[in-house]
DNA sequence: CTTGACACAGAACGAATGTTCGGATAGAAT
DNA sequence: ATTCTATCCGAACATTCGTTCTGTGTCAAG
């Protein structure tokens, strides 16, 4: 095992790369020679087997031109492979939100269980992943259609749709959707006070809903984003 | 020159796709043997030296493992290629709306002239294509955020940001920005009728302004989608 | 001073792989 | 009936290319 990536490895990441991306095909052994100051093949060899052991490189045994560049050293040397902001972006761009179902007052959130994969569900909303907040885990959102009016005090439309992530703990001035005595659910700012928790709807034209600790609240999980098709 | 691409011409061109996509790197004559009915080597150049010359494939002469699709022919075979939505939607998936500034009801919407450049602006939302219409000019999008309580009669709230396209004629039903007696701009649903035009609000709870036709309004532009980020 | 580890080199080898050759078959055109 | 073209085949060959071998030099550690 190499104990550190020496500038001759990253002469052999870069040349792999830009090998790939110009000619869209893997170097030879003899083309990193002559794109690099090394002489021979079994120094090539000796410095690919070392990139693959720290999971920089990835190669087939006895196929020619399969070198490639792992995901995980495009990450970490980026600026020295040339890999462009469009390259990160394209991989943090965009993301398949699946489409759960549909929010309704007088059912409770049909909030998936366990981890969503995309092919469990037929629809799906695509999002600009800069518009998700960062602590958001975009690997459990999911999203609800809204159905009917009664969220009309959340600001939210019949047919809008709403993303959420599961979560059962909330932090003040988030909004939840909270399933209310196992009767209504509805999309509320969320804010605990001392002995009783404030539900304050999004229009500020309207009162806030108290509900008292005796009273059982479930929240099925919080909203990152409100979209509303027109 | 082949007279037509037949069956075994894109059982080739299928390979080369398939096992570029799942390997990362080229097939080899033998492998395309191995995918397919042909059974030599020779064949395989055949079919190849047939693909190359409509532009369906390229190769290198004398290097090994470096066939691959070209554009024109994923274009023109993208089922058979398995080329999915996801590939097309990779090409055109994601825009970034310029931030042009703000809508509030004493000012009016400040619509961008002409054509609209993102380095003319600081800030951009970006979007997921599909979450907007088809007939949307996608080029001339700008986004703007709501200030102010006062587009609560459209269920846009303060903070909320709104996708614009401009646009002086609009269709019944349409949500518009309209500047009423250049006094007030407001969002509304926008239907013409016998002598007056009815502008509905979104919340269904709220009435109708019916504004004569001795009212000057100018529309200043259509609403194509709603963000929320809480 | 010796030893071991690491980096380096050229050469040889064997396998992988693309190209070419000679030939066969079937069907269309003359 | 003959010729031409397209399609097909297996084999051989040449080149490409990855792996292995043997050896050298440098430097740090003991």
């Amino acid at each position: 095992m190499a104990k550190k990536i020496s500038d001759r490895h990253k002469q052999v990441l870069k040349v792999v790369q830009k090998h790939n991306d110009e000619y869209g095909y893997a170097p030879s052994y003899r083309d990193i020679c002559e794109e690099t100051e090394i002489t021979s093949t079994s120094m090539v060899n000796y410095y690919l087997k070392q990139l693959e052991e720290v999971g920089y490189i990835q190669r087939e045994e006895n196929i020619s031109r399969t070198l490639s560049v792992t995901e995980k050293a495009k990450r970490k040397y980026h600026q020295l492979l040339g890999i462009t902001e469009d390259f990160i972006n394209d991989m943090v761009r965009s993301l398949s939100v699946p489409m759960v179902g549909e929010i309704v007052a007088s059912e409770p959130v049909p909030v998936p269980a366990g981890d969503i994969g995309l092919q469990d569900y037929e629809n799906s909303v695509d999002l600009a992943a800069s518009l998700i907040p960062r602590n958001a885990d975009n690997e459990n959102l999911f999203a609800l259609e809204v159905k009917g009016d009664s969220m009309i005090d959340a600001m939210v439309n019949d047919g809008d749709i709403v993303i959420m992530k599961p979560s059962q703990e909330v932090k003040n001035g988030e909004m939840v959707a909270v399933r209310i005595n196992e009767d209504e659910t509805t999309l509320k700012y969320f804010f605990k006070e001392d002995d009783r928790v404030r539900l304050q709807p999004a229009n500020p034209t309207m009162d806030p809903i108290f509900v008292e600790k005796s009273t059982p609240i479930e929240i099925q999980g919080k909203v990152v984003l409100v979209l509303r098709q027109i």
